[in-house]
RNA sequence: GGGCUCAUAGCUCAGUUGGUGAGAGCGCACGCCUGAUAAGCGUGAGGUCGGAGGUUCGACUCCUCCUGAGCCCA
């Protein structure tokens, strides 16, 4: 085969192979040694920005998949931005206090933890939080994502700690903070007081019993009903339903009182029989009429609440506002009910529990029941099994307990409204994202912010020894926020009262000088909530308010929540103007990953097997808005597409080995399909860039690899192959085609280097045509739209002759499958239409038709029908150097074996 | 139990304000090529649009309920 010598194959250095898991490494060292971040950012220098804020991952264990999609997301759209010309600035930070990694810290440590001071753990849980940083931070770069990582932002860094005392001085000056003793969640085996967002619900199986309570004026009994008897101590009222009725029903020689709903039911319980209803009334009735509680003997007040369940019980509920929110919210808010709480932060009973000082919580109900018993009062024990809160570390049930905390009051200054209004004016995507932050911000509680933990934010508070005040002023957190950005947050245990109190400070009560510090320390939700503050009103790249936050959609109520209820507090404003959410990532079956159903996909491992370029592709190729899933077999299918995209690249790249900018057509002089493959690259580029404007990354991915694949594999591709290995290196008809390829590849490596990060990045370093180019793709442009370049006639012709061609395949298929032929080019096609237009479009583009096709010959003529395409063998000889059939092949003693086409070609290379 | 969200071929996604027989890519099956070759091309088979009602002349598209799944709460 000597005239395979003669001819333009394609030939690049850019491997079939992709080998992702040893060359991406490469890259990584590439991108290490050029210091990617600042060259990307020194190419945008005065550029407009855009600013993605960061939301810091909790520094603790190896990222999952869910950390590694939120953080290529936002790396998505950075390379993105910065390819559309912006400077896009990204500052990854972490989250570091709390007790998830105070909790690890201590396990580990074992009981070497006790004899340990609370500045030696802190030391410790400082050094585990800097080394999961690290760990995390070669993690995150792994998976391709770039930006400020040697300057990240911490929360345990002194100068991030300091910006937390900033927001925090603002609030207590404002007068948003207060103190109150109220019913925290509290984990007795932690000791700990828990935010909302520390339970879990699991389900949990709790005794209900059935207690009658005298009423103080009559002999008659009111019938309460509870899951937790240890909570009767603190009993100070019974709640009943305003709205529902009520009966007085005769049992043996007694009254009682409950709900008519569940009288049936109760009995039922109870195994009574007999029994006879004397009075039905209005729940309301029984408002402010007093029962005795039968252990203490004292007044327990009856309030009417609309929370009362008609489900189960008696609908006569136990009201303890030591135990319970509703029963705080209205037995003491709203009656004034006494807050009874005689539990300590172990779950012991204190004295003021009597008889039952000493013992704990759990131990308790045994002998409350038994005590109900020997008052007569105890009607019945039975079993319930109900979703109950949990802590999320210990896993272990979690009480109610009446503690002394520091709160933001959220009405103060009409902080809840002036949030609603800020949610109001931020683009949520997807649009729902307003509603369901806005539905939280409306009913959220006052936030709970003190913690009784070591490693955190200390509260800079002290206690007057001499009047019991604590004091939290601006003053003292001012002094204590200097003294922090030297030395930290730790110096709050190692320096005295004196050196934290500014000189001369006096209790304001009493005027004594005798102040001990406290040890609470701050919610970690202000410790990121705070970053508005620490990190995008400090960094002079930055800006304030954030264009973007991006995180998953259970920030909601998280971080998205406590920045901007901060944010609105320091600033009067938002701190982003959008907010782009994410949803989850579940297994192939749509169920959420666990290690306990082994469906946990790990994203290193992908990386490690396959490679990220294939993780970051899978992202793409789904609808992220939502939840999402992933498997091996959802991976191994992104490794197929993953091949087609490259091979066009390594096809691309090969076809314009020896083109240069120079060699550029202009578009007049292209070829009719030539023009329209350029026509088509336009809308293809227009719609790409609309996916990306909204975010669609999905739809990117869908009109990309089906363009790959389709239009230009399958079709262009291999269309103009004839053009590109035939024709002289420098004809026309080359050119023209290289000219388009050229500008196909530059922007589908620009438009798809947001995903591909990696293969792209590879690419473009053996992309060679380019006279202008960059140290890496990152900071390439964004393809030009050219609508001039869309030419209507070609385009509309075009799509005619692409139904001819699918009518043709089919015939061609016949035949191939009768063995008449096997290449196509092997075939004549014969083409009969009724039609005029077609006829003369026909005869229009006759020249281009045998290309077209993919056939030796094209004949054409008037016919019965529509359209009708038949096959048969080419005539001629086959011609050795271009395959093709021709009359006249073998006719040049010169060139054996060769048509004409091919001789001239050849003598033309040997002139 | 409440709020929000999702449910279209084996997989990932499209399906505009309800309107002719439900689409694409991948995968799969069968075949071709051997000058993109651990590649390339062609043809084809796959869905009662989660289920049940309802509104309408007509619904994958609107309403109700149910089932399953997820996030956030209780």
């Amino acid at each position: 085969m000597e005239y395979r010598q003669t001819l333009n194959l394609p030939s690049t250095e850019f491997a079939m192979r992709a080998n992702l898991v040893e060359k991406e490494p490469r890259i990584l060292e590439k991108w290490r040694e050029m210091g990617i971040y600042n060259y990307v950012q020194k190419h945008r220098t005065g550029c407009p920005t855009f600013v993605l804020h960061d939301g810091p991952p909790y520094a603790n264990g190896d990222i999952h998949i869910g950390t590694a999609m939120n953080k290529i997301l936002k790396d998505t759209v950075i390379r993105y931005k910065v390819l559309r010309g912006y400077r896009s600035p990204y500052v990854p930070g972490w989250d570091t206090h709390g007790l998830p990694i105070e909790h690890k810290v201590t396990t580990t440590l074992g009981t070497k933890a006790r004899s340990m001071s609370q500045m030696e753990i802190r030391k410790a849980c400082e050094d585990f939080a800097r080394q999961q940083i690290e760990v995390q931070k070669r993690q995150f770069q792994r998976l391709g994502v770039v930006g400020d990582w040697e300057n990240y932002y911490a929360t345990l860094k002194p100068e991030y700690e300091y910006k937390i005392y900033e927001v925090f001085e603002k609030l207590v000056n404002d007068g948003y903070v207060y103190r109150a003793k109220k019913p925290v969640l509290w984990c007795h085996n932690c000791r700990t007081a828990l935010a909302q967002a520390e339970i879990e619900y699991h389900d949990h199986t709790s005794p209900s019993i059935y207690v009658k309570f005298k009423m103080k004026d009559s002999d008659e009994y009111i019938v309460i009903w509870t899951t937790t008897p240890w909570t009767l101590p603190g009993n100070t009222g019974i709640a009943v339903h305003p709205d529902h009725h009520y009966v007085r029903v005769r049992v043996k020689d007694e009254v009682w009182i409950l709900a008519e709903k569940l009288l049936a039911n109760t009995m039922d319980e109870l195994k009574i029989d007999e029994y006879k209803v004397l009075e039905d009334f209005d729940g309301k009735l029984l408002e402010n009429k007093i029962a005795i509680h039968p252990l203490y003997e004292r007044e327990s007040r009856i309030i009417v609440a609309d929370f009362v369940d008609m489900e189960t019980g008696s609908g006569c509920v136990h009201i303890a506002p030591g135990h319970g929110e509703e029963d705080y919210e209205y037995g003491h808010l709203m009656y004034g009910l006494e807050v009874i709480s005689p539990v300590n932060e172990e779950g012991i009973f204190t004295e003021e529990a009597g008889k039952y000082a000493g013992i704990h919580i759990d131990k308790a109900n045994r002998l409350i029941i038994d005590d109900l018993i020997a008052k007569g009062a105890f009607l019945k024990e039975g079993k319930i099994s109900h979703s109950y809160p949990h802590c999320w570390r210990c896993k272990k049930p979690v009480i109610f307990r009446a503690t002394e905390q520091w709160f933001i009051s959220v009405e103060k200054s009409d902080l809840r409204n002036r949030v609603l209004r800020q949610i109001d004016m931020v683009t949520w995507i997807p649009s729902w994202g307003k509603n369901r932050i806005s539905a939280m911000i409306q009913e959220r509680p006052d936030w709970c912010i003190s913690r009784q933990r070591v490693w955190g934010t200390p509260i800079p508070a002290f206690r007057c020894n001499d009047c019991q005040e604590a004091i939290l002023d601006p003053l003292i957190i001012n002094h204590f926020a200097k003294v922090v950005k030297e030395k930290g947050t730790n110096a709050w245990f190692e320096l005295s009262e004196r050196e934290l109190l500014p000189t001369g400070y006096t209790c304001k009560k009493c005027g004594s000088k005798n102040l001990s510090k406290m040890y609470d320390t701050l919610d970690v939700w202000i410790d990121s909530g705070a970053s508005f503050e620490a990190v995008l009103t400090t960094r002079p790249d930055l800006t304030f308010p954030a264009d973007m936050y991006l995180e998953g959609s259970d920030q909601h109520r998280g971080w998205f929540n406590s920045s901007i209820v901060l944010s609105v507090v320091k600033h009067d404003k938002a701190p982003y103007k959008t907010v782009l959410t994410h949803g989850f990532i579940k297994d192939e079956e749509g169920k959420k990953m666990s290690k306990s159903l082994g469906n946990v996909v790990d994203p290193l491992e992908v990386c490690s097997k396959y490679g990220a370029d294939v993780l970051r592709l899978w992202l793409a190729s789904s609808d992220y808005f939502n939840d999402i899933r992933i498997s091996q077999n959802i991976i191994l299918q992104q490794v197929e597409v993953y091949k087609k995209v490259r091979n066009t690249f390594r096809y691309l790249l090969g076809n314009l080995n020896d083109f240069s900018e120079d060699n550029i057509v202009p578009f007049e002089k292209l070829l009719p399909l030539d023009k329209w493959a350029l026509g088509r690259l336009q809308q293809i580029i227009k719609s790409v860039t609309e996916a990306y404007e909204n975010y669609e990354f999905s739809r990117v991915y869908n009109i990309l690899v089906k363009y790959c694949s389709v239009e230009l594999s399958a079709i262009y591709l291999d269309i103009v192959k004839d053009r590109l290995y035939v024709e002289s290196k420098d004809s026309l008809k080359r050119r023209s085609a290289q000219t388009v390829l050229y500008y196909i590849l530059k922007s589908l490596l620009v438009m798809l280097s947001p995903i591909l990060a990696f293969t792209c990045e590879e690419a473009y370093e053996h992309f060679k045509s380019q006279k202008m180019k960059y140290e890496s793709v990152q900071v390439e442009h964004w393809p030009e739209y050219h609508e001039e370049w869309i030419d209507q006639k070609i385009m509309g012709d075009f799509d005619e002759l692409m139904r001819i061609r699918d009518h043709a395949l089919k015939s061609l298929e016949e035949i191939r499958q009768a063995g008449t032929i096997g290449h196509s080019l092997d075939a004549k096609l014969i083409i009969k239409s009724k039609t005029e237009e077609i006829l003369n479009l026909l005869k229009e583009y006759e020249q281009y038709l045998d290309e077209f096709f993919i056939v030796s010959q094209v004949e054409f003529s008037k016919g019965e029908e529509e359209l009708e395409t038949r096959v048969q063998r080419a005539d001629g000889e086959k011609c050795d150097r271009c395959w093709k059939y021709h009359p006249l092949t073998g006719t040049e003693p010169q060139f054996p074996k060769t048509c004409p086409r091919c001789a001239e070609v050849l003598r033309k290379q040997e002139g």
